[in-house]
DNA sequence: CTGAAAGCGCTAACAA
DNA sequence: TTGTTAGCGCTTTCAG
């Protein structure tokens, strides 16, 4: 009843329904309708109503439509570290989907820390989002409760997660792993190595199995494979690398399961006068942009990153809208890139 | 005119506080009391009402509280570009000191295009976030309005934001050029070049007119300065080296405004026959993880990045808090690291 | 085609 | 200490 003005704090936005429709000389309802569906009111007063719109500079407030709508127009990006090249250009692909249905995005950064997930299940369960993307491989839980209980909709992208039935657009880590040991064998080389990500992370389990596998169909054992563990980081490049320096009779082969990994690698041993690819090859994962322009030039499997992003968000938009996903697990190529990092085993 | 009670038929899965209070045998006043101020509440009361919660797995409808209290919770991070590595360990910073106070983040990724701008403007006005943090170096707008106006708490990282007055985390970006400059100068050079970041980007401005301002107090002018243009990214350091590798008497000292275009422009001139930094030094700017894995290891400057994030956003907090920002402008350090791009100048 | 009115789920005065 | 009562700003029947 009181025409209180302007006694909010920060609020933006001030100007409410109420304001146009006043100056409209409508009804809220009718300021409403006209801004939803243009059609069902006359066009007088559509005009009349868009007026008042423009004239006060009326944004409709979003908590208030998303109370009464029951949707947030939010999309939760999972993340395991929102510091890595990799996912950068995933969200890229991600954003520039949603962002044509009006969407934006949470980032959910877990740091690579499973107990940042339970922040994210207490987003989700509070009615905060629309639809979660999965980039972690897993689904994120609290102890008590699991994301996938929460009746969300969810998509994953990037590496798939055990036990969640939602739309999946990945690369085929197993095989892309397979084609790299065939690229090795086809050099000639006979003693690997390999350079892992995170103990237990989905995309690391492929990319290990798939190697092994591809060695084996060449003939070569468990004896003939050095591993390394690490993280997906630089770090593991280094130590892998240390590590190699002191044996015997090294590897001439190095997989890392990430660029990073192989890169630092690389630059460890040519550190230490190895060099690469004429005393050991190196080959790595995710086909990052600098990986072009290191030396040598990094023989990697390519993902590719914004693709991944862009289908895994269409899927996902689907998915709220409650249409069929008709293709609900998509295999995006992973072509393995040949550069200057590998090449014939030495003689 | 009656408020009809309707106790218990809203999508399935969604206990309201109307169900927590009537389990426990209380209003839904206390129940948001217990939650919100525990100690105003009597503590059998608190502890019916807590167990009520835990039974029914209650977590309160954000929409519906934002509404009321008129916050969000959210925070927009303005970014010029996601897929940028520099910028996602800043966010990394950001996200850490925000989940401290419970605050979430909204990346509002500019993709370089101004037009993107306007989207957040709206989101902003729209209510949706309690805070904008700026790493673009410009105020958001959309030709009428520009985000200053809204009212809403922002603060300003990595890059100075002109005419805003809002707290700024940054580094001197004039300096540290001028440091290069100098860096150059002792090394005796005399001819030099220059990759540029976006015209009219503002660290772009600070980062050139520092390293001339150096080069002047050298006695280096402007015909022995040669300006390549570009976008903070690896395309501009291969552009920059095509041209270099025609010159009769090129530079004998690059320096890039960001670390991407100084590797790929190492690399290219380094693939044409040309050594760093026997024939050219190189100096980039940032300190992004993998300068110190390319070879020869990047001379650079190093940006705080995780501390610009974290600081920035503890500044955001303040402002949003209402409390005083003591110190509105902060200048980190970023000190040239040596690497071994970067060296005397050629006889 | 338009308006009145009932809430979405929650919090904050104000009483009791 | 607790309950009652108003709404926050918007959408959406239901009448007219």
């Amino acid at each position: 009843m009181e025409g209180n003005r302007r006694s909010a704090r920060h609020s933006p936005g001030n100007v409410t329904i109420q304001d146009v429709a006043a100056r409209a000389g409508v009804s809220t309802a009718t300021v409403s309708r006209t801004l939803a569906n243009p059609e069902v009111v006359s066009a007088t007063t559509r005009e009349r109503v868009l007026r008042a719109v423009e004239a006060t500079g009326y944004t409709p407030n979003v908590a208030a439509r998303n109370l009464r709508a029951r949707r947030s127009m939010m999309i939760l990006v999972i993340v395991p570290n929102v510091a890595s090249p990799f996912i950068a250009e995933v969200l890229r692909g991600i954003d520039d989907e949603l962002v044509l249905s009006g969407y934006d995005m949470i980032i959910g950064n877990l740091d690579n820390l499973v107990e940042r997930e339970a922040r994210y299940v207490k987003l989700v369960q509070s009615g905060q989002v629309d639809g979660v993307m999965i980039t972690s491989g897993r689904i994120p839980g609290d102890g008590d409760r699991s994301m996938a209980d929460l009746g969300v909709p969810m998509a994953a992208v990037c590496a798939a997660v055990p036990g969640l039935t939602a739309p999946h657009v990945t690369v085929d880590d197993r095989q892309a792993s397979i084609d790299v040991a065939t690229h090795f064998l086809e050099f000639g080389h006979r003693r690997f190595g390999y350079i892992s990500g995170p103990a237990g992370n989905v995309n690391e389990i492929d990319r290990y199995d798939g190697f092994k596998e591809g060695l084996r169909q060449g003939g070569v054992g468990a004896k003939d494979l050095t591993y390394w563990p690490g993280h997906f980081n630089l770090r593991a490049g280094v130590d892998a690398a240390e590590d190699f320096l002191t044996l015997e009779a090294p590897p001439t082969a190095i997989y890392a399961a990430c660029d990073e990994a192989a890169i630092s690698f690389m630059k460890t041993v040519i550190s230490a006068g190895r060099r690469v690819p004429e005393d050991v090859s190196v080959v790595g994962f995710d086909g990052i942009d600098v990986a072009r322009f290191v030396r040598p030039t990094l023989t990697t499997v390519h993902q590719p990153r914004y693709e991944l992003g862009r289908t895994g968000a269409q899927a996902l938009l689907k998915a709220i809208a409650g249409l069929e996903v008709e293709e609900p697990v998509v295999r995006l190529a992973a072509p393995l890139i040949q550069g200057a990092s590998s090449g014939p085993a030495p003689v």
